[in-house]
RNA sequence: GGGGGAUUAGCUCAGUUGGUUCAGAGCGCCUGCCUUACAAGCAGGAUGUCGGCGGUUCGAAUCCGUCAUUCCCCA
């Protein structure tokens, strides 16, 4: 069967994958080889594959895949994420469709909704990753809201309470109010917009017309002021100190206070603080014993306390209550004016610093270990700088608002059995709750009277257990599994979500196991499309990862993604790059299918292919060496980019070119079982990369018994690399490459055979005269005395070159090119001796730099020398 | 406003302690080829004041200062 032009991945990726699988390839279980561990950021559990998906797990792959081959014991463990927030979102959202409100839901009815939704879409994304190549070992799937997982991120939770390290309390907050929830810092997104600022005049309170103006962009929250404040500097108010003034609308009388935290630069200098609605003014609030009126209702009304605006949207009621001011003749003017405002991630609603009761980790003391492990390098940030950012936000770490207003997700398991604020107890069952709950009342208290926490905890609560919980360490510590795969080796990730989970991982990973949860952190950058625009659903900018794959087959997308993707930089992604990978593979596809067509018999193995196997086999292992040096510095895109030119330049340009037969002659068995060979380790070095196309040609290449597979190939070690013909070499390629440039510029084409003749001048090396012979498609190839007339001319470490060309040469164009060659060595000439008679660059260059310097000079003396002789002769 | 990066070819990026022809790679571009594995290919080629200015040095893409542009994080 005639072997097809182009490689077509779908059917091997298909049949390969099966085959791995089938064999057990992926799992892993305890042994005593050394264990080399990733555990899967894990994606959300509804979530579907999109571009940085594709990125960091082609990532993971490469490294487990490689990992596997150098003989460790290899685990990757996936699984998902339950993502409280988004999960709910689109649950509540999927029964709104049905025409269910969640309000008229138990928890115990909404939650079963939720799992069978988590059911139906939870694990796509896994299934995925399989078209990807992922070998994950999917006995292995985890997901956060597993029983055992469950119960380890309730036993955390315990257990820091007991620490000491959770508390409960009021704190302000960021409010979501479309998900009716509270966010996390992280989970907000500041963006500039364009607004407005209202400039409002206050009565002064015992006056007849004395006033003060505020501004402020939100009028609003008027209704919640419970103070003026001036900075006690400023000349302007002093006449104000110690007087009130009167709320508009609400014509309460509220103190004016003075201090410093006022800027006297901004707006009038008269701040209006409303400690209920806003951060700072809350702590001034506190400060000064201000009253706090929260006017706003959980879902962004206002409350009674906004008067006659109760029931109305925040952003309704500023519209009205402009009118409003103006109509009193409150409102002094408005300016145009951008502010910074924050975003739900989740839900892109305006968040509301809201005030409530929440639980908190108190983070200062447990981050310290994670702070100096990472700066003192027992943890390794790839790229490095990344230190930085992450030194300055663990200097800086504010305590962790865990608790959220929804279902989905783990309870918390706090328990309530009065209405004092702390008739409550923290327990893991109610049944513990109960016991615990009768002492701390010193009152039988039963089951029945107890009622459990509404909220849920924080995701990254139970996600910043992963790399521990996968293994049961928490619920089943020591346990044999946790002992021989924790620490894990390799964390790949994306740092947006060092601070939500990397950093908390670290956290955990010293408090629960005493150390670090992984040895090597590797940054992935943010995927971008063309114009620099991350790759978002709402802008509908990014590619169906599968639609790529079943264009370009997964080795080619996997290509893709990494070839221009250093550690830490964005990947402006385009599907070029895919196609680049598609035509490599399509390129050892061919590669093979030359290999494979030649006809094997036992005949005298030619000078050119005896030269050319020395020379692979060393220029194999000096690139092996590179390679894995690059991998050991985490430089995955360069591994590639070095392989890629092995394969495409090196082996297929010059090492195939080189021991081709001639038109249906056949080859002699020493260099096709030689080339087979060299094409096993190029095979197992791209393997990590392509897998798929690896294993296919694999099995054709050679027969193979069963279990003989290239995934669990050993990776190739490097021999000793015979520098001697690597350099003789790089001299037989320089002639060869000026041979083709004759061919070129005299347009003469590759079938036409031609002379060469060498007037040699110094040491020659012609090891590689065989090859050159070959691939300069010459019929002669000979030394000669002198210098040969009419003929194209060329030279090679101060040798001459002579390809007689009959009577079309054109002189002067040979001279011309003689001139500028002559002048350009002059000028070069020049600079090298200035720095040889420079007593300063004497005095401090070192030894070694001074004999290049010398060497420079008498080459190109003796080439000024050949050059000028050439120009005399060619009159 | 505070902190951290980045700036090298048209694009995306390498460039280790300042010193080999150090100014590089891939893609793209240009030229010529349907040569017998591959046109998803082959062979050649061009491209840069290393963001600007100043300094240190015998010598700077590399070290220092400064300005500019830009990205990220925090407030």
């Amino acid at each position: 069967m005639e072997t097809p032009k182009t490689y077509e991945p779908l059917k091997a990726e298909e049949k390969w994958y099966a085959h791995w699988m089938e064999k057990g390839y992926f799992h892993s279980v305890p042994d005593d080889r050394e264990a080399y561990t990733i555990v899967i950021p894990p994606p959300n559990v509804t979530g579907v594959l999109h571009m940085g998906h594709m990125l960091n797990n082609t990532i993971q792959d490469v490294l487990i895949r490689r990992a596997r081959m150098l003989g460790k014991n290899a685990c990757w463990v996936p699984g998902t994420d339950h993502a409280s927030i988004a999960t709910e979102a689109k649950v509540v959202q999927k029964l709104r469709q049905e025409g269910i409100k969640k309000s008229d839901l138990t928890r115990d009815e909404f939650l079963k909704h939720a799992f069978e939704w988590k059911d139906k879409h939870g694990g796509i994304i896994l299934e995925q990753l399989k078209k990807l190549g992922a070998s994950c070992d999917w006995e292995r799937t985890s997901f956060t809201m597993d029983p055992g997982y469950s119960e380890s991120v309730l036993d955390v939770f315990v257990d820091l309470y007991k620490k000491g390290r959770i508390y409960r309390g009021v704190r302000m907050v960021n409010w979501d109010p479309e998900a009716l929830t509270a966010v996390s810092d992280e989970e907000v997104l500041h963006k500039e917009v364009n607004s407005k600022l209202f400039y409002v005049r206050y009565k002064i309170a015992g006056s007849d017309d004395q006033w003060l103006t505020i501004a402020t962009t939100r009028p609003e929250t008027i209704l919640g002021d419970s103070a003026i404040c001036i900075n006690p500097n400023d000349k302007r108010f002093t006449h104000l100190h110690g007087k009130q003034a009167i709320v508009p609308i609400s014509n309460r009388i509220i103190p004016i206070i003075q201090d410093d935290y006022v800027d006297m630069e901004f707006g009038t200098g008269c701040l209006k603080v409303t400690p209920a609605h806003d951060t700072n003014d809350y702590d001034l609030g506190k400060k000064h014993n201000l009253e706090t009126i929260d006017i706003f209702n959980d879902n962004g009304t206002l409350n009674e306390k906004g008067l006659h605006y109760d029931g109305l949207d925040r952003f309704e009621v500023r519209k009205q209550i402009e009118k409003e001011l103006y109509d009193k003749g409150y409102l002094v003017k408005t300016e145009d004016h951008i502010n910074k405002i924050g975003f739900s991630e989740r839900t892109n609603a305006v968040i509301e610093p809201k005030l409530s009761l929440q639980w908190f980790v108190d983070m200062k003391e447990l981050a310290q270990p994670a702070l100096e492990n990472v700066m003192n390098g027992n943890i390794k940030f790839h790229p490095d700088k990344f230190k930085n950012t992450y030194k300055h936000w663990m200097d800086n770490i504010k305590d962790w608002c865990i608790s959220r207003q929804l279902w989905w997700g783990h309870q918390i398991p706090a328990w309530y059995f009065g209405s004092g604020s702390e008739d409550y107890v923290v327990a893991k069952t109610a049944d513990e709750a109960m016991q615990l709950a009768t002492v701390k009342a010193g009152r039988a208290i039963s089951i029945s009277e107890l009622k459990q926490d509404e909220d849920v905890l924080d995701t990254w609560f139970s996600s910043w257990l992963w790399p521990i919980s996968v293994f049961d360490g928490l619920t089943n510590p020591g346990n044999e599994e946790i002992k021989y795969y924790y620490p894990t080796n390799d964390l790949v990730t994306a740092p947006e979500i060092m601070f939500f989970w990397v950093a908390r991982m670290i956290i955990a990973g010293y408090e629960y196991m005493g150390d670090l949860p992984f040895k090597n952190v590797y940054y992935t950058g943010i995927v971008r499309d063309k114009l620099g625009r991350k790759m978002s659903k709402s802008l509908g900018n990014s590619p169906d990862p599968i639609e790529l794959i079943e264009k370009y087959g997964a080795d080619g997308v996997r290509m893709g993604v990494l070839i221009s993707s250093p550690a830490g930089n964005d990947l402006p992604f385009d599907s070029s790059q895919c196609e680049q990978g598609r035509n490599f593979t399509n390129k050892i596809w061919n590669a093979y299918r030359l290999v494979s067509a030649w006809d094997v018999r036992e005949i005298e193995q030619p000078k050119s292919s005896i030269k050319a196997i020395e020379w692979f086999d060393a220029k194999f292992n000096q690139e092996l060496a590179i390679i894995n040096d690059l991998f050991d510095k985490f430089r995955i895109s360069e591994a590639l980019m070095a392989i890629y030119k092995l394969v495409w330049d090196d082996f297929c340009s010059w090492y195939l070119e080189m021991i081709k037969p001639g038109y249906e002659q056949p080859i002699d068995s020493k260099t096709i079982e030689a080339t087979k060979d060299f094409f096993e380790q190029i095979l197992k070095v791209i393997q990590p990369f392509t897998p798929f196309i690896a294993e296919e040609i694999w099995h054709l290449i050679r027969t193979r018994n069963d279990g003989d597979d290239i995934i669990i190939a050993e990776w190739p070690k490097v021999k000793a690399v015979n520098q001697a013909v690597l350099d003789s070499f790089t001299k037989g390629e320089e002639v060869i490459i000026n041979i083709r440039n004759v061919r070129k510029q005299n347009n003469i084409a590759n079938k036409v055979k031609m002379d060469l003749f060498i007037k040699k001048n110094n040491e020659i090396d012609s090891s590689f005269d065989s090859v050159i012979v070959k691939m300069g498609n010459l019929s002669l190839l000979e030394y000669s005395e002198t210098a040969i007339s009419n003929a194209n001319s060329f030279i090679v470490n101060s040798n001459e070159y002579y390809i007689p060309f009959g009577d079309s040469i054109d002189i002067e164009a040979e001279k011309a090119k003689l001139k500028e060659e002559l002048e350009y060595t002059k000028g070069f000439l020049n600079s090298v001796q200035k720095k040889l008679q420079n007593e300063k660059f004497m005095a401090g260059a070192p030894d070694q730099v001074v004999v290049m310097e010398r060497k420079k000079e008498s080459e190109a003396l003796s080439k000024i020398a050949i050059l000028e002789e050439k120009l005399t002769s060619m009159v």
